[in-house]
DNA sequence: AAGTGCTGTGTGACTTAGTCACATACATTT
DNA sequence: AAATGTATGTGACTAAGTCACACAGCACTT
């Protein structure tokens, strides 16, 4: 049970399908869900468990990806501000095994609705259930996107794209390591390395300890957009 | 309109949702769908367009796929009886063009439902929008799937699976091209004839013109399950 | 039977990517 | 300054993808 007014206000203003379902609907939502907050680096689903409760992100970021064998991974779409662990509401809804893992990334509050009321609720709230339908279906863009990615581009494209990407917007510098970038790309960290010292050779970036700075953001665009 | 009694209890049959519905639905839905068939190797949604309508597949195989600029393929998933181009589905709720490319591959008997009628009953009919729901998230779990096959198997071992799945139940053989399994598996052909030739020397498999059969299912078994 | 053409397969040489085993560099603590 | 832990660099090797081209099997013509 949620009472704070000021959080309340918060929740719906992220949640959009809070405002255009009913009073009703909305007093007994924050009659039932409840909210909690979670440091970075925790983890959230694990692969293969059931999933009691589906969580709508009200602040932080979350990176939900898989691991091989050997330890690599790969992220499949991360989770922010107004959207929800969605793989979760598919896994409640199916029944089934959650397929990959999830884990806070940035601090985050969130709501938590249990997955009884997550069934009572997409059958009856409209609002409710058009907003998961939305998120699973541009889940599913996503994922695709992703397989379109490692399956066809080239790893120097790939990177130079994420680069620009990740960018500070002000002066172009990012603080991550080789490894963290590795595992967002589904790459191993010995790979991005060499291609981070040849884009480094180019003039393209420059690099130092934890930290890569874009110098040339125009050639790295064009990097990122060659074909094949 | 469909109002052939034959094909009405075929689709009923096929069709779960419409089990459950009540009988005024079933009604409406027959009254407003069409059926149509479709040849072998017709394209049926193009990446980037529209689609005007939700097709339900009675009878048939289709097969979504990606296509990269080199003209590499990688097959998403395959759509069968009882299922549904959810992909459709989704670009039509979120009004999103649709993400891939989607063809025939075995003739295909299917019921179509209008965009209007899908916005509507996805809506008002509970038992609808279940079945696209659960659709939709299994083929979100799938495609997950297809990212961690890509990002981290081997393709000897992948083509090892692929082949024990393929194989006819009776002689374990299997009528295909190298260029057909090479785009299911997102690979080239000249990686696909070379692995084959090596599961021959293996005698794995034996080879000629168009076919491959199965020898030795047991070895096969376990080079696909080799780890790393 | 020989000719023609299409589709399917084989192969070498080369580039890109991933793995393994280390070496080295930098930052923080003691 | 030494010790520790994390981050990065590098060579050697295997796996995978690309390109160019050769050749084989089959259908169809004449």
């Amino acid at each position: 049970m949620i009472t704070d007014a000021n959080t309340i206000s918060r929740i719906i203003e992220q949640f959009h399908f809070l405002q255009s379902a009913d009073s009703d609907f909305v007093q007994r939502f924050f009659d039932r869900v409840n909210k909690i907050e979670l440091p970075p680096s925790q983890p959230i689903c694990h692969q293969g468990t059931q999933c009691s409760h589906l969580a709508l992100v009200i602040s932080g970021v979350a990176r939900v990806y898989k691991i091989s064998d050997s330890g690599r991974e790969i992220t499949l779409y991360r989770i922010g501000p107004g959207e929800s662990c969605i793989l979760t509401a598919s896994c409640i809804i199916n029944d089934e095994p959650f397929p990959a893992y999830a884990i806070t990334e940035e601090p985050i509050e969130a709501v938590l609705i249990s997955t009884a009321d997550v069934i009572r609720w997409t059958d009856d709230t409209p609002a409710l259930r058009n907003y998961l339908f939305n998120l699973i279906s541009s889940r599913l863009s996503e994922v695709i996107g992703v397989v379109e990615e490692i399956a066809f581009r080239r790893v120097d494209r790939r990177l130079a794209s994420y680069l620009i990407q990740r960018a500070d917007t002000i002066d172009g510098s990012i603080e991550t390591t080789h490894q963290v970038i590795a595992s967002d790309l589904g790459t191993s960290r010995e790979v991005v390395s060499r291609i981070l010292k040849d884009l480094e050779q180019q003039q393209m970036i420059s690099t130092a300890r934890g930290v890569i700075k874009i110098c040339n953001r125009d050639s790295l665009y064009e990097k990122s957009s060659e074909t094949q």
